[in-house]
RNA sequence: GCCGAUGUGGCUCAAUUGGCAGAGCAGCUGAUUUGUAAUCAGCAGGUUAACGGUUCGAGUCCGUUCAUCGGCUCCA
């Protein structure tokens, strides 16, 4: 099966979505939109006389079915405008596609049967009996604003999975089912890493586990930083208002701040001087961390790395698990150079980014978002920009082999994204690369430049996890809860089989813990199979086993995860080795033998 | 914010047309001491998300709010 004929099933299946729904509610009540293919199949967008929901599924399927069953034939037309207008004259999405194309542009239109027509450039089937083979289900019905404006008329959006035959969509919906089962949402609990209270909606509470781990990636981001010249800084959570006058936030950004008055029941006055906001950007607050000194064009780069909580308030229905949340920790970093330095400094960022992705095996996408249209400050300073950070992508990924995003960077600067899927395959921003001439302008910020004179620096605003939580929801669903060792939150569950073994656990408990290795003894008066299914639920890579013989001989069992045989007789000596290795080159593979 | 769905002990789920809120796991107590995924018995655990309405009677029907999920829009 070539692409192309998925295409042309998945385009033609749409069309028939759409005849089956004009046929469930008559073709005066229905005005329909726009129906593309996507990853999985295709959607179509409508305008309803009443919300579709899970009960009309089954309806349009069953229709769907039917209306293939007729084997209409399919048959293309190239007509005017005036001809295209007339035809969907009471349509009134299409009438506005047909407008908007350009003048000299071939209209075509295909007729599936005689009672239904779209405007489509197509290719089709020729006949609707070659899709009687074709397997599809509706995924979902949800809302969906007409060419995405939110400003605009709110449709009713219907999607598909659609495959050529019925083996496949079996296959696709087992990845799908397989994918549910990785969802960080349901692994957090499960694994008691996080939860949510509705006093706090999208503000994650890391409990004992996932802090631990949350703790390990904090450490290990430490360690990298630390050779490339950060220094870790830390400032206030809540600025009064005059920061955010200064910095922009309070024109720009107001909606999604937590504004807090200086009293319970006090009414936030624009001219009331005691307002606070909590920050939804750490910027601010490092600006003034340069600006408390004089500094010389000897000091550049300074690197300002932080951890700093930010809070940002969303739209109801914009929260999502770890991926969208109003609390959380940007591995923040704040770096003032001078503009001849921004693109070795980008380049050592680049090189971060892949050392630390490298680590968990995650696979990433990077987008450059060039000058939008209400830019601020210097254009020669943007072109110079935006063409070192051309330079340093074109080197790295060949000119031409990553997406650019024209006029969809911040007003203050070009911007390179990192974007990573979750185990659905949905991408979400994580890492960034932000220029900004902005801020350091607003704040007054200078140094002294070889010349004697006084100069504006630079701002790269950058974060490789982008926020710990969103990094952390992937890297939950990426390993399904299986941490590697190294970030495992218990990394060593000792299990003794019997009381008079609790010792000699306890013995090799503290041996570990003396390491700094996370072990738990299980010395609880339990059933030792028991024991061993808790750490196997809770995912602990390895599970240390000591009896009789272990005491004897002075070894340990070992379990370890994913894998079906057990280690026998292994000496204290390596154990010790094994995991001292694993932590030391953050392994993601198990040592095994 | 918009469209749709969901909400019952800590967890997973029951509860017939509106008719006594119930089980397993986890927890506690006691017994049990076991070689790699659940030892046995007993006990306790609830304002069915919140508020309001209809009804002789509401987990169930209606309304509002909150939270969560799938999307849209926006974003790290």
């Amino acid at each position: 099966m070539t692409e192309e004929l998925l295409e042309v099933y998945r385009h033609s299946l749409a069309h028939i979505l759409a005849k089956a729904v004009i046929e469930m509610f008559g073709r005066d009540n229905v005005q329909y939109a726009i129906g593309p293919q996507i990853a999985d199949g295709c959607y179509y967008d409508f305008t309803l006389p009443r919300p579709i929901t899970e009960d009309d599924y089954k309806t349009i399927e069953d229709k769907m079915a039917e209306i293939i069953k007729r084997k209409e034939d399919w048959t293309r037309k190239e007509i005017s405008r005036a001809e295209a207008l007339e035809l969907f004259k009471n349509q009134k999405y299409k009438t506005e596609l047909i407008e908007d194309l350009p003048e000299d542009e071939v209209i075509s239109i295909y007729w599936t049967g005689d009672d239904f027509v779209d405007l489509c450039r197509g290719p089709h089937v020729e006949n609707s009996k070659e899709l009687m083979q074709a397997a599809y289900k509706i995924k979902s019905a949800s809302g969906a604003y007409w060419r995405g404006d939110s400003s605009r008329d709110s449709l009713q959006r219907i999607y598909l999975y659609a495959f050529p035959d019925k083996q496949q969509l079996k296959a696709h919906l087992n990845l799908v089912r397989e994918a549910m089962e990785r969802d960080h949402k349901k692994l957090g609990p499960e694994l008691d890493l996080f939860m949510f209270n509705e006093t706090a909606p999208g503000m994650p509470y890391w409990l004992p586990d996932g802090w631990k781990v949350y703790q390990a990636l904090i450490a290990y981001w430490r360690a990298v930083h630390a050779r490339h010249g950060y220094y870790e800084i830390s400032a206030p959570v809540i600025n009064n208002r005059k920061l955010w006058l200064i910095s922009g936030h309070w024109a720009h950004y107001q909606n999604n701040m937590f504004v807090i008055p200086s009293m319970a029941g006090k009414e936030i006055r624009e001219d009331d001087p005691d307002v606070f906001a909590a920050k939804p950007m750490n910027c601010p607050n490092a600006m003034m961390t340069y600006k408390r000194t004089v500094h010389s064009y000897k000091e550049l780069p300074i690197r300002y790395n932080e951890l700093d909580v930010v809070h940002r308030k969303e739209k109801s229905g914009q929260l999502n698990g770890l991926f969208r949340v109003q609390a959380f920790r940007q591995d923040d970093c704040h770096t003032f150079v001078m503009e001849s330095q921004i693109e070795s400094e980008i380049a050592d960022i680049m090189n971060i980014a892949d050392q630390i992705y490298a680590t968990f095996g995650i696979t990433y996408r990077c987008e450059l978002s060039t000058r939008p249209d209400d830019f601020m400050g210097d254009i020669e300073v943007w072109n110079r920009a935006e063409a070192a950070l051309k330079r340093i992508l074109d080197n790295k990924y060949g000119e031409g082999n990553y997406e650019i995003n024209e006029g969809d960077g911040a007003f203050y600067g070009p911007k390179i994204d990192f974007q990573i899927k979750d185990a659905l395959g949905r991408e979400w921003q994580c890492g960034t690369v932000q220029l900004d001439f902005q801020l350091p302008h607003n704040f007054g910020l200078t140094y002294r430049d070889s010349d004697g004179l006084q100069k504006e620096p630079v701002v790269i605003h950058r974060a490789i996890f982008g926020s710990l939580e969103r990094f952390m929801g992937i890297l939950i669903e990426n390993y399904k809860g299986a941490f590697p060792f190294w970030m495992a939150a218990t990394q060593v569950g000792i299990v003794p089989i019997r009381e008079e073994h609790n010792e000699y656990a306890k013995e090799i408990e503290n041996m570990l813990m003396d390491m700094g290795i996370r072990v738990v003894c299980d010395c609880d008066d339990k059933n030792m199979n028991a024991k061993v299914k808790e750490f196997r639920l809770h995912k602990v890579p390895y599970i240390v086993v000591v009896g009789d013989k272990e005491v004897e001989e002075g070894t340990v069992s070992i379990t370890v995860r994913g894998s079906k045989k057990q280690l026998h007789g292994v000496p204290l000596a390596r154990l010790c080795e094994m995991v001292r290795t694993m932590n030391e080159e953050h392994s993601q593979e198990l040592i095994a033998e």
